[in-house]
DNA sequence: AAAAACCGTTCACTATCGCTAAACACCTCG
DNA sequence: CGAGGTGTTTAGCGATAGTGAACGGTTTTT
């Protein structure tokens, strides 16, 4: 079997990758960086604009925010986001600062829901994705697997250097993971951004993937008895109150 | 040339669009009801899922987040949203309401950012897509638009009614649209959502397609003085703040 | 002001591949 | 145990996605 059983899809989807990351773009642009004919990106082009996917203006495209609006439906149809809602944005108000719903999804970290205390770092945002290990509510969510998961993941990701903290080593992960698992409590300390730290517990449900619930900001304001007490006690706290509505 | 240059791409739309709207599906539900095989339904899918956009659970699908992370970042790059990101917020907790900023795309009023000034009704929300003609904001976009432009939309997509309150009748909205040009300034009264009521200023801005803000909530507070007088002097200022910021 | 160079669009062609229908493997029932 | 569900796989054919070249338009170069 082929790798993609529909491959006009895989060609379509990098091309909505590479209008992602820019403005606008014209077709011989996309034609030469993504390697295909003009004619075949005029084509998908002109499909995803009938299909409102994009906007074509002065021979130039751009992607619309259809797909945003796909994205929120899903996200709003989570369970788990629902009432998380709530608990997440008291957890935002007692701390004062900004916290965050995670859930993993094809070997990322993936933010379900971000309040934003004051003004956001827009380093992490509603969408953002960060491979699991990287981050706290991350690794919150690995300490969740068997062995065999961990393993499966460290061998496909690979084990990605964001920063100089992030943790590389197979070993020290998993030290670390037992450690997150007995103290119900994982630390970020810059391993995913320079300066940004956090403090994450695990979200566990019945029937539900493994979730967890991070406060984060910068390292100047997360450290000492906050650090160490008074955020762990908030954070775990938080995830009993959404364990509990989502388990009767 | 057929209306979708490139087929497998629309099912392949069809498909995410029949995905989005459940929390997950089988092959053979999405199959009957798409009107498509088995097997073409499953090859959509897998390729979906090699690609991340799609996650596989015990032989069921689901939507994953990708698509709001692709979403969320066209939004981040839009010019208008970075600028207009802190008038509207300011606006929000000027009039302890929710603002919003709107941009016109393909007939649609687009909600591009939603500040919630305190819990929001959750009927409009980031992403959001409701006819140009059943909003304030978007009759302050259509009022921007040329007179064969409006008519062109009128024809397309229709007047369709949402409500009992929703214009229907061409004439009405050319009136209406008049109006809100020369106030500068759009109201609905529950023409969207019955009971909600809303007031948008228009954004001009040169180079940038029509777009405007709006102010909106529960129908009791949006009444008297402040629906006449208060709400729409801040809905302005901040609409010129925009403008002002945006053309420098 | 030519003309060269770029753009997006269109066209004809063909090897590919998306789609269908049927068979398959697996599960959960009565 | 079989009957009726799944999701998955297969064989095969007809449609089509992608190519490469040509077309018309605008911009830039000379």
């Amino acid at each position: 079997m082929p790798d993609y059983p529909v491959g006009a899809v895989r060609t379509n989807l990098r091309i909505v990758a590479a209008l992602s990351s820019r403005t606008d773009a014209g077709v011989t642009e996309l034609a030469t960086e993504l390697d295909l004919s003009k004619g075949s990106v005029h084509n998908h082009l002109t499909t995803l604009e009938r299909l409102g996917v994009v906007v074509a203006e002065d021979g130039r495209y751009r992607l619309g925010l259809r797909l945003l609006d796909v994205g929120m439906q899903v996200r709003d149809g989570m369970e788990l986001y629902q009432t998380a809602r709530s608990p997440l944005a008291e957890l935002a108000s007692s701390t004062n600062e900004s916290t965050a719903l995670v859930v993993a999804e094809h070997g990322d970290a993936v933010y379900a829901d971000v309040c934003d205390a004051a003004r956001n770092d827009r380093r992490v945002r509603l969408g953002t994705r960060l491979p699991l290990h990287t981050t706290a509510a991350g690794k919150a969510v690995l300490a969740q697997y068997s062995l065999d998961e961990v393993e499966a993941y460290v061998e496909t990701d690979g084990l990605q250097r964001r920063t100089n903290r992030t943790i590389t080593d197979a070993a020290s992960l998993r030290d670390e993971l037992r450690t997150i698992t007995d103290r119900r409590l994982a630390y970020d300390r810059g391993e995913a951004f320079t300066g940004m730290r956090a403090v994450a517990a695990p979200v566990r449900l019945p029937d539900h993937p493994p979730a967890a619930i991070s406060v984060l900001g910068p390292g100047e304001r997360f450290s000492g008895k906050r650090l160490e007490e008074d955020l762990p006690g908030l954070v775990i706290s938080a995830a009993n109150q959404i364990e509990l509505t989502l388990t009767d």
